[in-house]
DNA sequence: ACATACTAAGTAATCGGTTACATCGTTGTG
DNA sequence: CACAACGATGTAACCGATTACTTAGTATGT
């Protein structure tokens, strides 16, 4: 490997000297040309390690995801990539599997100072990690959850609003009887959905707690919860799904009950993916501003990075319905 | 921050024998128990940037991939991030975006020791690429679209035959005019599931170049080559899209023209992502084994980074047809 | 009892950069 | 003309770990 001290050699100056031209110091022009040459020639590459080392940052940041099958992340970590990109940082990738054990992993592994921040989307969090986080004293920016207390910046939406657009909505189209799948129990996000879908609810007299199955955030989920709901309640003629996953697999499962989507069921979803646009017929959602969010957290991140006076914040994104055929009736 | 130093002092011990507490080389175990205490009183974290430079590796891998809206990908760096992770490596998601600028960004900045290796799954490499890469000396394998060389390992499935695959199903179930929707023209993997296709019609009379409209690999793409093909041949009973997204597309402008699928027009894909089995109809695909893909990729490569005397090798894996509605008639 | 082998631990060099401080030559000012 | 100020460069310490080499101490064998 060809080091700093081989090229300083070469071309007759001292180490400081080359570190200079590396990184733009005042140094007279025509050294500057004579060691960038010889750079040149004994192909030399600084060693990014070595200069983690002694300036204490990596230009490196750690995106902490649940779950990779939602498309829901894929479009989240394509804007916080873009953006990391743009800003000279690499991201490192761990998908948590939705499994505790692999986020504890992640979790502990972020102290040895190989990453300079964290963005971080995941619902297990407990008190436990929250503290080690805490004590790690690393720039944290949360995504979409922000179930505990206000110890770092959070990006979300405002999930209850957003269940009781999609409810309300339903109620517009005409719906007499709505169900709801919804999310898992230990997402706030979901809980919060679900909290919205009965706000709107709770004072018709036909509603109970049976209108409601599980849909686990997944197609699979879904498609099982939408079967559960037609076998229970035939009568049903409306759904708001928790996010668009599941309401795809409602609609396969309404599909293969031979009933017809929206003129008998309509369906509302969550996100605002953009497969929903194109699923047959398409999906109505509650949009969330996706790209924006991963581009809002990065940015946030950067600066509680690059100046350590930031201080901590809350975002809350507007959502907004966004219409389309499984609701055109 | 806390380093070695601090507690080999508080211990009472040297740095050589905290380093050995670390790396469970030879200490008396009644030294060992004292030192992991200090340790933890003092929470130290080892820093992993400091062991990368004087181990001379990482335990880190970047993975390039084109796009991320496609679910093949995403689908593809859950697998490998999965792996990477039960073998203590950390992953790095370059996402080029399909602009040779960020790629070419991205390569350069890989001679600088920061990662082990990388899976590189981009159809946009060039010569000089390919030469800086090999100049880094740095183990790669390529996913996917091996049009080079065989310099690196490189995974593959065989997209001609899988062309021809679909191409056949589609003959078999009665398609008399089956038009297909290519991908880009730039990537290997399209150009040969263009080729499967066209061999297998090659010998019929009434077809000609003119069956084939640009489908971009992606869902507007898809749906817009689809008009195209509506408009041009309208008695067209049959399409192969060369992959999944576009195929998805095609059955949305197909449904907008009032067509039936499978019964006026059949329909098959390529790639098998797991959303195709939850069209309306359902998508009928070649089906490439992504997660294989991406288990194998990461495997090979942990291999050619832990014993340097590893050969290249060249895997081609199977695909398969998985039948849905979207050809059952 | 003494040479030999082995274990546990310490000292200091090293990985490849950055940077505080020192040095030297040049230019500007009274 | 002498001295201050400044710009370009070199020297060497430092970032926080690992590890080759060395040494002290203990166990084994004859």
């Amino acid at each position: 490997m060809i080091t700093m001290r081989d090229v300083a050699k070469k071309a007759g100056v001292s180490v400081a000297t080359v570190s200079r031209v590396l990184n733009n110091k005042s140094v007279k022009l025509k050294t500057v040309e004579h060691v960038e040459k010889v750079m040149k020639e004994l192909n030399y590459h600084p060693n990014q390690i070595a200069r983690s080392l002694s300036k204490k940052n990596t230009k490196t940041i750690a995106l902490i995801i649940p779950s990779i099958n939602n498309p829901f992340f894929p479009e989240l970590a394509s804007a916080i990539e873009n953006i990391a990109h743009a800003f000279g940082y690499k991201v490192f990738l761990f998908n948590t599997d939705s499994s505790k054990e692999k986020l504890t992993n992640y979790i502990d592994s972020l102290g040895s100072s190989f990453v300079d921040g964290v963005i971080m989307d995941s619902h297990m969090l407990e008190e436990e990690d929250l503290d080690k986080l805490t004590q790690m004293e690393i720039p944290i920016v949360k995504i979409d959850r922000s179930n505990f207390k206000d110890e770092f910046t959070s990006i979300s939406v405002n999930n209850k609003l957003g269940g009781q657009v999609a409810t309300k909505h339903l109620l517009d189209v005409g719906c007499k009887r709505i169900g709801h799948l919804k999310g898992t129990d230990e997402e706030i996000t979901a809980i919060h959905r679900l909290w919205g879908y009965r706000s709107v609810l709770k004072e018709f007299d036909w509603f109970d707690q049976s209108w409601i199955a599980p849909g686990n955030y997944s197609v699979e989920g879904g498609y099982l919860g939408m079967k559960e709901l037609l076998i229970r309640k035939p009568e049903i003629d409306g759904v708001f799904a928790a996010n668009d996953l599941s309401a795809i697999g409602a609609m396969k499962a309404i599909y293969e009950w031979n009933r017809k989507v929206p003129d008998e069921i309509a369906i509302v979803g969550f996100d605002g993916i953009s497969m929903a646009r194109y699923m047959v017929p398409s999906l109505t959602t509650i949009e969330q501003p996706i790209s924006k969010m991963g581009e809002l957290a990065m940015k946030e991140l950067i600066q509680l990075i690059e100046n350590p006076g930031k201080k901590i914040e809350s975002f809350e994104l507007d959502i907004r319905l966004r219409l389309q055929e499984s609701t055109l009736r």
